[in-house]
RNA sequence: GCACCCAUAGCUCAGCUGGAUAGAGCGUUGCCCUCCGAAGGCAAAGGCCGCACGUUCGAAUCGUGCUGGGUGCGCCA
């Protein structure tokens, strides 16, 4: 349920009853009505737009329709005030009931309020992560891995039917590089000293990979040429690679539906029935590019390709779908798998990149948009870098010694809980700051503590009253008698429990799960300081000598406490019940 | 040179796909524990929303042009 939806239904059916008493011209776009909550909440619990948007259209002035509106409102019981403002924003008062009654349907709803069927049900692929089979993920990946996660589960509250896909790029050079290296591994695993050329990947993780080589191989693949074992340790170590790759995605608590492959692609005619559809489309041809502006590479020299227009849809150039070697680029077996994607039937692509890949946007975007004939929007969000703080102080890691900082490293010294919810802290096209000092601090300060600890107290409060012999079962709770719910600071933290369905709506429709943090983190300050203002005002306090009134009283507590265990969900981060 | 992203309080950032007097946290100043967890709360001060035009009833939000920062720009993925 979703208190708004219900109030702006309301207000389009009164607009369409003033139209059939001849009070409104016919033929009005409704599209653009919005209800929302006012900023200020001195102007009512809601607002409505109607008045000033449909002025032009109907030739009237916007105080007559907001003034004929208010009266046809107020009609219905739930509207308790309506009132025109300025240039003609309709404020309405919802009575008490509906708020009072918004607590019992988020205790009845438990985890699944503010659910939403916003998707219906259409099938929507969200690839994230995609790193290189080449060694363990590094900090880089996590706040993708995060977002993405997030947002997978997001939609899917949202009434999205979600597909949560990794393409492992096991087709390029780079898993190559990373045979020869596991080779000298297997190498040393003999007894024999590694070469590590520039080039080779030195991390120690393929040491383990040597040792697994020697196993299978014994010494067969000793002193032979690449020839004979290139492609069989190429699987091999790019099999492990995703193994270590699983484990620690399962270490944040992030987990795929499918991994596609790359070199699956290649010799099935994937890529090239790809290929020749966009080539149908003749988009698709062969010829020269110009040379970039400003900065020509110094080996530069024209050189005639095969290109995919996909300036026809946007891009600034067009784009080489073949080497000079006549092999493909990393665009084509990509074109070949957003095909593949299309061709599953998903009705909206997703993918989250790094921000390094900004330039990738716009010719994927064509690739999709003409190999779905303009039917499957694909939606690329960047993400923005992660600084790594320690005592204030940046925390340098460094390649060239190995010792980068892993995904596992960041799990291990802030824990997956805290690590997902701060990077959820920001917008994903924002860079974001990690200290991982502050993110275990325990204050204020720190976000994930804060909406934690609204939750402890909500649990506090539990304990407490049933050790004053008070059931505090949800379905008792809801039974409760609501209607003492009846302060202002009480009513307040309904109104923000009765966000959190639109709020979820909002979030879904803009691909962005960052919205549900800084929610959480509101809806927890709204619960801090109704239980402070027991301090002083012992009539707010939650529990109280009259069982009757503690329970409507621990009953908006306990829905506080329903939502952000529902928003943590989303978030991937798990409640705790209790502060230690 | 071109494309994309960013620019909002001293600092770090939200801002509902165009709404009313632009909001949080930190920091500063002053308050609040006999009382469900003060690991908290309340209040004050602090803003040409980078700049300039435009679109319209109405712009931090949309468009154009600037300025500053980041990312990327054929045979890496």
């Amino acid at each position: 349920m979703n208190l708004f939806a219900d109030i702006r239904a309301l207000v389009i059916e009164a607009l369409s009853t003033l139209q059939a008493e001849g009070a409104l011209p016919v033929g009005l776009d409704f599209a653009n009505v919005a209800v929302e909550p006012p900023r200020d909440a001195a102007h009512g619990d809601m607002a409505t737009n109607a008045a000033m948007v449909l002025a032009k259209p109907a030739g009237m002035p916007p105080r007559a329709i907001a003034e004929a509106l208010a009266a046809r409102l107020m009609a219905d019981p739930r509207i308790e005030a309506a009132d025109v403002a300025g240039p003609g924003f309709l404020n309405m008062r919802l009575a008490a009931p509906i708020w009072q009654g918004i607590v019992r349907a988020a205790l009845t709803a438990g985890a699944e309020f503010g659910r939403s069927d916003l998707g219906a049900g259409q099938k929507v692929n969200v690839e994230f992560v995609s790193a290189n089979p080449t060694g363990p993920m590094h900090v880089g990946h996590v706040r993708g891995a995060v977002v993405g996660d997030a947002l997978a589960n997001l939609l899917a509250f949202a009434g999205w039917q979600v597909t949560r896909e990794y393409y492992i790029n096991d087709g390029g050079a780079q898993v190559d590089v990373l045979a020869r290296s596991a080779y000298e591994r297997y190498r040393e695993a003999h007894g024999l000293e590694p070469e590590i050329r520039e080039g080779l990947y030195p991390g120690d993780y393929l040491i383990p990979v040597g040792e697994a080589l020697k196993a299978k191989y014994g010494d067969n693949l000793l002193d032979k040429g690449e020839q004979f074992w290139l492609a069989e340790i190429r699987d091999f170590a790019t099999q492990m690679m995703m193994q270590m790759i699983r484990e620690d995605l399962a270490s944040l608590g992030v987990r795929m539906d499918i991994y596609s492959s790359e070199k699956a692609l290649y010799g099935t005619g994937k890529i090239e029935a790809a290929i020749q559809r966009l080539r149908d489309l003749d988009l698709i041809y062969d010829g020269i590019l110009e040379p970039p502006k400003g900065k020509t590479p110094e080996d530069w020299e024209p050189r005639e390709q095969t290109l995919f227009r996909s300036t026809a849809y946007g891009d600034d150039v067009d784009r080489p779908i073949k080497k000079s070697d006549g092999s493909w680029t990393y665009f084509a077996p990509d074109i070949a798998y957003h095909y593949d994607k299309v061709t599953r039937d998903f009705d909206q692509l997703i993918d989250i990149f790094g921000a390094d890949h900004g330039g990738y946007v716009k010719r994927m975007k064509a690739a999709v948009a003409a190999l779905s004939e303009n039917r499957v929007p694909l939606d690329i969000k960047l993400i923005q870098l992660v600084k790594l703080f320690k005592n204030g102080e940046p925390f340098k890691m460094s390649k060239r010694a190995g010792t980068f900082v892993t995904l596992r490293d960041v799990v291990e010294m802030a824990g997956a809980d805290v690590t997902r919810f701060i990077m959820l802290t920001r917008k994903n096209d924002v860079a974001l700051d990690f200290d991982f000092d502050k993110v275990l601090e325990q204050s204020k300060d720190n976000p994930v503590f804060y909406v934690q600890y609204a939750n402890a107290r909500v649990n506090s409060i539990l304990r407490k009253a049933a050790e004053a012999g008070i059931d505090v079962s949800d379905v008792t709770l809801a039974g409760a008698d609501l209607a003492r719910l009846d302060h202002a600071a009480e009513i307040a933290v309904a109104k923000k429990i009765a966000e959190w369905p639109r709020l979820v709506e909002i979030a879904a429709r803009t691909n962005e799960p960052h919205r549900v943090a800084f929610y959480l983190y509101e809806l927890a300050s709204d619960l801090h300081g109704l239980w402070n203002r027991g301090n002083e005002e012992a009539a707010l306090r939650f529990i109280q000598d009259d069982h009757a009134t503690s329970a409507a009283k621990i009953a908006l507590a306990r829905a506080v406490g329903v939502v952000i265990c529902a928003g943590l969900g989303i978030l991937g981060v798990t409640p705790v019940e209790e502060m230690r």
